[in-house]
DNA sequence: AAAACAAGCTAATGAATATTAGCCTTTCGA
DNA sequence: TCGAAAGGCTAATATTCATTAGCTTGTTTT
């Protein structure tokens, strides 16, 4: 029962640290702890094991942003909840977005592998744009529209304000991704690059 | 004599498309239009060629960042050259590293190359780094110090001036590696985006 | 001109690897 | 309790692939 996923589980690991084509499905059932041939008794394919990865990140996916997708549905209703954003606040959501991405077990092996694979094939590619540029980038950018319109930062084109806020994010992510050690300095950064962003984008009355 | 390099490139073209171990010694030496006991008189082994492809980079890289890194060694003495730094120049400045990084046969396809390797090997880790994080933040740090020195730009930390202005250009490039039909996009949010940092950075009184 | 070398080829080799066949044991619903 | 399904195993298969051996031919060096 189980072992369909843990199946899938350690495929992830493996994939996620040497590549789909450089994994053998031997290396994976040793991971798991069965001989190869009985994987065949819960996948049809190799390529069905990553398949199953793809859905299960899928299912993750649509849950995870259908939590953040402000589940009142209409934007502008919930503005009130923006009415004391602060520099801190500010702050905690790159560094919650970063750290979230950065450590969540499933995420970030998942984003290694699809870093791996996303030129094997069209649908990696815009599967990987979506989930690292295109959703944040409309996320934060709709973010930015309600601090607008509440007259707490600057009127500015909000695709541009999302794009300076979520590019360095992204830079330093992949950069920790290819190496860990230098997590902190990444942090330091991001949290300079916040600070510096919310100085220039916050209106100087409401501060 | 030029066949050893016809097999650099050829091989260069491959692993960019479909990566390093998805691609056979027969796959490269078809496109040469030989046969693949014949690479061998060039190259010891399939992983002789990848070496090949890092230090034909290396020499590349080394030559490209030379001619850069103003030649006139004291940065400071070169002041003089920025006196006139208008938003077009900074414009021209990020759309010609953009245009040069996406469009460059070589490095074009080395990115590509080194994007789905990064992760078998520290040493190419720590490469992709330098060049696509570590060394263009610190050579656009040098120059907004510089601007700042000048008195045309404001005050700040260069470190995250240099991230606020090539870490938007780096996800961008990243993103038509990926999907090469969105560069008009992408170029469109580049402009805004430098013409807002400008916006934000240039002092207003030598507008 | 002869020897040596460069650079191509075909054929062979040997290892890795995905997948299938077929067998055995345990579990469990009828 | 019996039959069948689930899930494991070993052994076999077929294919792909990097690499080597050894031959040929044209060019270069002596």
């Amino acid at each position: 029962m189980n072992t369909k996923f843990r199946i899938l589980d350690a495929a992830l690991t493996l994939f996620s640290e040497k590549g789909y084509h450089t994994v053998s499905v031997a290396e994976i059932a040793d991971a798991v702890g069965i001989k190869a041939p009985s994987l065949y008794k819960h996948y049809k394919s190799k390529r069905d094991i990553f398949n199953g990865i793809l859905s299960e990140m899928q299912v993750r996916y649509e849950k995870q942003t259908a939590a953040l997708q402000m589940n009142g549905s209409n934007p502008t209703a919930d503005a009130g909840i923006f009415s004391s954003v602060t520099e801190d606040s500010l702050i905690q959501m790159g560094i919650g977005l970063f750290t979230y991405f950065l450590h969540d077990d499933y995420v970030c092996r998942f984003r290694k592998m699809l870093t791996m694979e996303q030129f094997h094939d069209a649908e990696l590619a815009t599967l990987y744009t979506k989930q690292y540029a295109d959703d944040p980038l409309s996320y934060q950018s709709q973010i930015f529209s309600m601090l607008s319109a509440c007259g707490l930062f600057r009127t500015a084109y909000t695709d541009v304000m999302a794009l300076h806020f979520y590019a360095p994010l992204y830079l330093l992510l992949t950069l920790c991704d290819r190496e860990p050690e230098r997590e902190q300095e990444a942090l330091l950064l991001l949290e300079q690059h916040i600070k510096q962003f919310n100085l220039i984008y916050k209106k100087e009355n409401t501060q």
